[in-house]
RNA sequence: GGUCGCAUAGCUCAGCUUGGUUAGAGCGCCUGCCUCACAUGCAGGAGGUCCCUGGUUCGAGUCCAGGUGCGACCA
């Protein structure tokens, strides 16, 4: 076997676990335990990044374990037409080739993105297969395949005949570049150095002047009232009045709203309600004219007057010159301001009037918190339950066409002569009516409207399949919070009103992938890590298993390269220690299993530490704790397999053949079980392995189908662990007393050790053990003559020990003859060192003890814990003090 | 302005749900080792005011309140 080099094995692996048809549930049985997911699809559009990564590998790891512990795992692929990114795309190319989609024309342009998709569009998914993701491709899935299509027309025309979608003419956030309109969270808000422009209306009487405030100056000419606060003496008798707005001449009433936040400018505001959000709102309450002054492209409409034709940039500026002219400009302030942009060009965009097709949900959101409140959903981590209740309590209709060519056209058509509307699942050809031309409403649906559907519309809905009576609701949602709105929110809302149920049971949010510093990647930032190079130099396995344990939950996961690399080394050392038990095997026939007795102590021993990490890592990944099972499954598999047993192995096989039988196959039974522990977080690497191992890989059987590990009560010894865990600690302090004395590491030295200590028999039948790992010529038991004599002075030197040892307490008390190998000062100072530690911590536990109150409110085992403690550190304390005085004369005496 | 989160070793972070070991890990650092699985390694070591103040408690890194700083989301 060569060194480990993922390059090797990763690609041949994923192409015949793809082959075997292995990602597929397993044919269903009565009774089955089911675990289902659907992906977030991604962006037809997009490429791989380390949102994608982290939130793939989250899911395969899931997947995988449910897999492997006998479920029937469905893991759903696919990607979202990504209305408006998929259109630029193409709209770039065409630019490029100096055309534009308007002279192709509609039917040409949809023929020609559907072409780029069938060209370009799977990228993404080829590139998550590079991570070693266990989907089912048999299933994968488009928004705008023929039968999400269905889903999409089906779910529209419903709720359009429960009078829940319909079309109004409504304030939305027109996006200048995109010519579209978007949602109300399609607009990002971003603090913006603007300006703060007064103005003075003057009053119809002309009596007096009233300042408003604004940092758009052009909406003004779409001015309808201008508001103040009810309570604002200030302005109490202007109220019920009429200002003459500037430019426009037109009477507009100064009208009382609490709104109006007094301290804010002069306290009076001018109210647009054809741009303005806010004013919308006001204009709605005190009935006021709605004015339309831009057109969607960013230009002023013919409302405008002499400013119609103009871009908002041009048009500012000319009022500005008009009002600097006329005195009607007072004032003018830095100000920062808030600025809604397009969350995918990131233009600024207008609110403005116009008509649109909006989805009234309020209800279907309501239905949701009760799907919270009776448990049949939840959030891990669960703060994520009050983000989305905040959202939920305040949501507003949601406008759901787009003017856009790319996606599901809107299944509505209208009939010029008699004014009919006509929403239906199949295209009608005349007007029911009148029998007159219908012409088809020229937008198309929101994108995350058909991702809305995604949990059943992937599955088959509307018909009743197989696949939905069996996977839904879905076992587990993982996903990012970024979304949560935008996506989770509404599956819930879709999944319940269609299907009467929630389309997942647990909505695990994940962090965002940030770099070391904390910032987010970006391009702009070029701090941007390329999931795909990650891979290609560290391997998928290294990069899956840094994910994974840098996945705490709530938090943000900083990725480092260095870290990465630290990974793969983990990786290089499983692989090394599987080259090194399959040296041990070599020529032996060796069964895999885990032997039900076990005669020797580290046998028994590491079989108990590995039945205590499955434990660990099982429970860590039911409760989503990803961090907590690579964690664990690293400690147990470098500094407790490795570190100890490996090296004890090379002993242990130097017995005899009963011994080294038992070794092999616990050695062998181990590292299996450990393969299939890992192999969710480590796919690649762990089927490649395993393979290797004898019995495991006949058949054409992958790990990926083996069983998960399960937790055997049986395999925990307590007494091979406090044994073991003696031993361990006897060879620490040996070492530690030779690092410490630079005493050169191939001197053999004598042990004495305590006979009477109470792993002193597990000592005695493991020397040659203990004298490999810590170096030893010899280990003798001795006769401690008068043990815990010295409370002050420390007990005496047993008579077999040669003066000048260093000595070691704890555990098995031990003395290591170092004369003439050590100068007596550092010995000395070793001690002292030793012994300072040592008060620090009795101090403590005799404050404690000391303490009436404690004695008298602490539970007993509390205060007995305390007790024995004392007792312990009282006795070392003693002997080291001994020791201390012995080198002491020796010192004095050299 | 509202809501939420975070503050622990030089760096990046666990631990806090359920208060009671000697507060852990990786990386980095120091010392010594090419010991025949692995130098992508082995052994040993140094390094902490658990942000501040107050409270609850016999006992607080952990629970509560306030403060400071940072971040995110919403308006």
């Amino acid at each position: 076997m060569a060194g480990y080099d993922p390059k090797q094995f990763e690609s041949k692996w994923y192409e015949r676990w793809v082959d075997s048809g292995a990602f597929a549930p397993k044919a269903p049985e009565d009774g089955e335990s089911v675990f289902s997911m659907v992906i977030p699809p991604p962006n037809v559009t997009g490429s791989l990044h380390m949102g994608h990564a982290l939130n793939n590998t989250l899911q395969d790891i899931l997947t995988r374990y449910r897999r492997m512990d006998g479920d029937a795992a469905l893991w759903l692929p696919g990607t979202d037409h990504a209305g408006i990114a998929t259109q630029n795309v193409v709209e770039r190319q065409l630019l490029a080739e100096g055309s534009d989609r308007h002279e192709l024309g509609r039917e040409a342009f949809v023929e020609r993105t559907w072409a780029w998709k069938k060209e370009s569009g799977g990228r993404i998914t080829e590139q998550l297969r590079a991570l070693g993701v266990s989907c089912d491709w048999s299933r994968e899935r488009f928004t705008l395949d023929e039968g999400l299509s269905r889903a999409v027309r089906e779910v529209f025309v419903t709720l359009y005949e429960d009078g829940l979608i319909a079309r109004n003419r409504y304030l939305i956030n027109m996006c200048p570049r995109c010519h579209t309109a978007l949602s109300d969270i399609e607009v990002e808000h971003r603090d913006e150095k603007g300006r703060l422009w007064h103005l003075d209306y003057p009053l119809e009487d002309g009596s007096a002047v009233i300042s408003v405030a604004t940092t758009r100056p052009e909406t003004m000419l779409g001015d309808t009232a201008v508001a103040v606060h009810p309570d604002d003496e200030r302005y109490s008798s202007l109220v019920g009045k009429c200002v003459i707005l500037p430019v426009m001449k037109r009477r507009i009433p100064i009208i009382a709203d609490t709104y109006v936040d007094r301290a804010f400018g002069s306290g009076a505001v001018k109210i647009t309600p054809g741009h303005d959000p806010n004013d919308f709102e006001i204009g709605l309450r005190h009935q006021l004219p709605m004015i339309s002054v831009m057109n969607n492209d960013g230009t002023m409409s013919e409302e405008a007057g002499e400013f119609a034709g103009m871009t908002t940039a041009e048009c500012r500026e000319a009022l500005l010159r008009r009002f600097e002219a006329d005195a009607t400009l007072t004032k003018v302030e830095d100000h920062e301001h808030a600025v809604g942009t397009c969350y995918r060009c990131h233009s600024v965009v207008e609110p403005l009037l116009s008509l649109q097709w909006f989805l009234e949900v309020k209800d279907m959101a309501a239905e949701t918190l009760k799907a919270l409140d009776e448990g049949r959903t939840r959030f891990v981590p669960a703060h994520w339950e009050k983000t989305y209740r905040s959202w939920i309590e305040n949501i507003r209709p949601w406008c759901i066409s787009r003017q856009l060519w790319w996606g599901h056209r809107i299944p509505a058509w209208y009939c010029d002569p008699c004014s009919k509307t006509v929403v239906s699942r199949e295209d009608p050809d005349r007007c029911p009516d009148c029998g007159g031309e219908l012409r088809q409403d020229e937008d198309v649906l929101d994108t995350w409207f058909s991702s809305a559907l995604w949990p059943f519309s992937t599955m088959g809905w509307p018909e009743q399949t197989e696949d939905l009576r069996r996977f839904y609701p879905t076992s587990t949602l993982v996903t990012g919070f970024d979304i949560i709105f935008f996506w989770v929110a509404r599956m819930m809302m879709m999944g319940i009103r269609f299907m009467g149920e929630v389309p997942f049971r647990d909505i695990y949010i994940h962090a965002l992938v940030r770099d070391e510093h904390g910032q987010k990647m970006s391009k702009s930032k070029g701090n941007v890590i390329d999931p795909l190079d990650v891979v290609d130099r560290y391997g998928a396995d290294a990069f899956r298993f840094t994910l994974a344990a840098f996945a705490a939950m709530g938090r943000d996961v900083r990725l480092s390269e260095e870290r990465i690399g630290g990974y793969r080394n983990f990786v290089n050392k499983l692989w090394n220690a599987a080259r090194f038990a399959e040296m041990k095997r070599e020529g032996a026939e060796v069964d895999c299993t885990m032997p039900g007795q076990l005669s020797l102590l580290p046998n028994r021993w590491i079989r108990s530490r590995l039945a205590a990490a499955v434990a660990d890592t099982r429970k860590a990944l039911d409760e989503y704790r990803f961090n907590e099972a690579a964690g664990r499954i690293y400690q147990f598999t470098w500094h407790e397999f490795c570190d100890w047993y490996i090296e004890i192995v090379k002993v242990l096989m130097e017995g005899n053949a009963g011994q080294q039988q038992e070794s092999r196959r616990v050695l062998t039974a181990v590292l299996e079980t450990l393969l299939r522990l890992m192999h969710p977080l480590i796919p690649f690497v762990t089927e490649e392995l395993w393979q290797q191992l004898p019995q495991a890989g006949r058949a054409g059987g992958s790990i990926q189908n083996a069983s998960y590990p399960g937790y055997v009560e049986s395999w925990r010894d307590e007494v091979a662990e406090a044994e073991m865990g003696a031993l361990i600690e006897l060879v620490r302090s040996v070492r530690n007393i030779r690092s410490e004395m630079n005493i050169p590491p191939k001197l053999r030295l004598e042990l004495y050790a305590d006979a009477a200590a109470r792993e002193a028999s597990a000592l005695a039948a493991n020397l040659p053990l203990v004298e490999r790992l810590a170096g030893l010529s010899a280990c003798h038991l001795v006769e401690v003559s008068n043990p815990g004599a010295g409370q002050d002075g420390g007990h005496g030197l047993p008579a077999a020990v040669p003066a000048g040892s260093a000595h070691g307490v704890g555990g098995i008390e031990h003395w290591l003859p170092v004369a003439g190998h050590v100068d007596i000062a550092a010995e000395a100072e070793r001690l002292r060192k030793a012994l300072a530690k040592l008060d620090k911590d009795l101090t403590r536990v005799e404050r404690k003890l000391a303490d009436a109150a404690f004695l008298d409110r602490a539970p007993q085992q509390v205060v007995d814990k305390e007790k024995r403690k004392q007792a312990a550190l009282a006795q070392e304390r003693g002997k080291l003090l001994g020791s201390l005085g012995r080198v002491e004369a020796l010192g004095a005496g050299s």
